[in-house]
RNA sequence: GGAGGCCGUGCCGGCGCGCGGCGCGCGGGGACGGGAGGAAAGUCCGGACUCCGCAGGGCGGGACGCCCCGUGAAAACGGGGGCUUCUCCGGCCAUACCGGGGAAGACGGCAGUGCCACAGAAAACAAACCGCCCUUCCGGGUCGAACCCGCGAGGGGUAAGGGUGAAAAGGCGGUGUAAGAGACCACCGGGCCGCGCCGUAAGGCGGGCCGCACGGUAAACCCCGUCCGGAGCAAGGUCGAAUAGGAAACGAGAGGCUGCCCGCCUCGUGCCGGGGCGCCGUACGGCGCGGCCGGUGACGUUUCGGGUUGACCGCAAAGAUAAAUGACCGAGCCCGCCUUCGGGCGGGCAACAGAAUCCGGCUUAUGAGCUCCUCAA
RNA sequence: GCGGGCGUAGUUCAACGGUAGAACUCCAGCCUUCCAAGCUGGCCAUACGGGUUCGAUUCCCGUCGCCCGCU
């Protein structure tokens, strides 16, 4: 995959250019919580499938993109495992979301191979799902 | 090698997450404080707490179970002792028994009941298949008898030997006998005793009696003793919103059958349906007026209770509710390789594993190190 | 999170503590020109690890997996 590997810390670390003094807190606000929010997004959204996440969004109704992680009792049966995978999620996410454009509801679902790469590749897979590359999928 | 206990990575930095009180000023942002475990796990026990039930008690069901001491609210745990079983060593002819070392034990019950397949003669108030012994008959050896022989037949004795089995009714030796046998004897073992001594006790030692008549299984039914009402924080409680239906009170009642209650009838009120008139509208239809016809006690307001959805409390010096405790840089440490001895490169800093009401136990998973005890060399 | 139930052939179910069976499936043979049906025979299992017992699918303990209920 990737030949070359990225050193450098957080604040110089992702891959887009994206980092100019971005707003990186990801407060309650910008993620869904309710579950109405997770219906309306898992039923009429557009899913992409990665190697390592499912991205499933719709335009968004709130004022910024919002979003949420899951992994799946099914995928991961041991708690930890769970806990690593959604946390993954999110710091990728929070990392590259000042790069993303439009506002969005979106949900991140985790898949197993996740578990084995660091967030690095998270976030390269995040970012090339988001911007309309990779196999798309209508959902109704 | 075995067993037990302790600890379960630390530092710097900026980027983030959820919580608390503080002050800005109330759309949010700020500094500070604190933020996973010994198992947070499995949910196997016990409690706190909450709701339901309850005069009192029983049945059913369940948990625990040698003795003493200690800790504890209880479950349970720790220490010491006893007994049993297994194993090793020694004694011994001996797998029987005795002594010693080690390990393990869900270790109350000489009240009753059930079960013990197959094999085997017989499996629990024993039993005779082979064998052994005695005897009768038959046949033969002999003319006959004593006596001897028989893959021969019958009757009887016998638990030493064979064989079956997880288990065969005390062990070894001797006396004895037709052959044998606790039939008898010595040693060992066992059972019973309102017996003696020691011990707080479980129990141990001794004495007397019994030739021994009392197999295993209670993680089989059961009996005895102690304890247990049921459900569980998704328990339970508070508040608000929208919607349809329920209960109570009040609002409109009057008259008659009939003096009162109930009931029935008439009129009125309310509601529903159908006509009539007016207005709006292309139409479906809507609003108002009127009180013409039919039906109904059905109506309105308030309060209460139930369901759905949301928020809050319960809820904490971690504590949420799509659920925080993370990712990264650096230093340091360790390992391997190279080295021109200045250093360079690569890898690792782990295992098991992530709190959802809390606490005490049990069980299971697991890394490196430290420490203690015991055994062997 | 809290509570409850169940693990037996490939599947659906049996089995007082005493050799684990039945039906369907699968395989082979017979029958048929061939297939199906039918007939005959065969293969295949007690989730795992301990304990009690002479003996465990059954009794007891632990582990693992599956299913269900409760907002």
């Amino acid at each position: 995959m990737e030949e070359k590997s990225y050193r450098g810390g957080a604040a110089k670390g992702a891959p887009s250019s994206a980092d100019e003094e971005a707003d990186r807190r990801l407060g309650r606000r910008r993620r869904l919580s309710r579950p109405a929010d997770f219906r309306l997004v898992f039923e009429r959204g557009r899913r992409r499938a990665g190697r390592y996440l499912v991205l499933v969004r719709r335009a968004g109704e709130a004022d910024e993109s919002r979003a949420a992680f899951v992994a799946g009792k099914r995928t991961f049966r041991r708690a930890v495992d769970r806990a690593r995978a959604r946390r993954l999620l999110r710091e990728a996410y929070r990392l590259q979301r000042g790069g993303m454009t439009g506002r969005w509801d979106m949900i991140l679902i985790a898949r197993r191979p996740i578990l084995d790469v660091k967030r690095q590749a998270v976030e390269e897979e995040l970012v090339r799902l988001a911007a309309g590359r990779g196999r798309t999928r209508e959902k109704r």
